[in-house]
DNA sequence: TTTCAAATAATAGTATTACTATCATAAATA
DNA sequence: TATTTATGATAGTAATACTATTATTTGAAA
């Protein structure tokens, strides 16, 4: 028996689940692809369409448009971080540890997961690094936010405020501490690899070295 | 006498030097207003046009296409917020004095500059914050970056870097720290009015939380 | 096995966007 | 006065972001 992870995802972000079907699986693991390759705004449901071997029609019984398909697999990646921690973190008690293994999950270059068949969580990890904070930098994102599309990303940043708290009980920024640790973990990267001169990281271009600056950040602010 | 505050700009982002005429201004006063009104997705050349009582192809006479305007007033602002910086930090020798005001320029919601006739600051200062990362967030930032684009900013990350380690010479990450300063203090901003439960600062939206918030960051991670 | 509904494929069409090109005219300058 | 330069007016193109229609396939219920 094949075990095989599944992320429930918020209705309103599809028109048909593309879980439930082999064009539907196509058009999440093409548009990953493309969308890694060609970036965010290259990226055309007649490419994606052309790329699977199907009609623009048919990517659009799936998904109203490419900026739902977007929060889509962005919403699939928190999901799956979300699982990721708390496997992780599992059976630890020491919470200090455990926020260690956070930074180290949002900065480390991902594996790709063999449980999740068309997902590459290693292109998923790329494309948040230079695409995930578009979900959100939009003028809709009230009518968005209504809707939950930004719930997975709540989720685990409430998770990874509770565990801070968890270090320290007192400490009064637990949710600007971890949505800084999360966004950080992605620029850093982002700016490592792209204006190195943003970061002290140029030479190695190494993903530890961000996580000793976010753990150095993070321990010496809760330790107050 | 009039005192004018005049930016240096990098020519490579205009075809025309929009200071150079009274067409040129209202380009960038209406671009800052329509982009700041409606994100920048929303924004084209036909619309400036006609908010300004041109054609498209006078735009298009100044400014290659949107990505570049962008570009430019968003180092436009950078120059500005380096020149309230080296004026506001003049002739303080305590550095971390000069930390803070760093934080605060950075944070608090700016009052629009008289001495500049056709950039409304208040306004750009909001473009930042929504649009500020889509800058550099995109496929061709390599490119950009050869050619200087980002040039202001990674002045500016310089600049604040040099702070940091006035502050404390040993401190291991200044350029990160500088540029975490600089995204968090907008980041913490967008996700404070937009989406709150990512911060600590819910109930009162104002920015002097974000200060308090960034200015334990900071001090506690130097300070090791 | 038929039948019937659902999914998909094929094709066409529209409004908008992101440009480029051309030509006439007004203003500035030599 | 001649001439360069900036602007205005208009047109046109390829691509994008969709919507609509019809035909075909598939797979499950009757």
């Amino acid at each position: 028996m094949k075990l095989e992870l599944q992320i429930k995802m918020n209705p309103s972000l599809y028109l048909r689940d593309p879980e439930q079907s082999e064009l539907g699986k196509n058009i999440i693991k093409h548009s990953i692809q493309l969308i890694h390759d060609n970036g965010f705004e290259a990226f055309t449901f007649k490419k994606l369409a052309e790329s699977i071997g199907t009609t623009e029609a048919g990517v659009y019984r799936y998904f109203e448009n490419k900026h739902k398909l977007l929060v889509y697999i962005i919403s699939w990646y928190w999901g799956w971080i979300q699982f990721q921690l708390s496997y992780q973190t599992n059976n630890i008690s020491d919470p200090t540890i455990k926020l260690k293994k956070v930074i180290t999950l949002l900065s480390k270059n991902v594996e790709d997961d063999i449980t999740t068949g068309h997902v590459d969580e290693s292109l998923l990890h790329q494309i948040l690094i230079s695409e995930g904070s578009k979900a959100y930098l939009t003028n809709h994102v009230g009518k968005d936010n209504k809707q939950q599309f930004f719930q997975p990303y709540k989720d685990l940043c409430n998770a990874v405020g509770e565990i801070i708290l968890e270090c320290n009980p007192k400490y009064k920024y637990p949710h600007s501490l971890a949505s800084t640790i999360i966004e950080m973990a992605h620029l850093q990267n982002f700016f490592m690899n792209h204006l190195p001169s943003l970061t002290d990281f140029s030479k190695s271009k190494n993903e530890s070295e961000i996580i000793k600056y976010l753990e150095e950040l993070v321990f010496n602010t809760i330790r107050v």
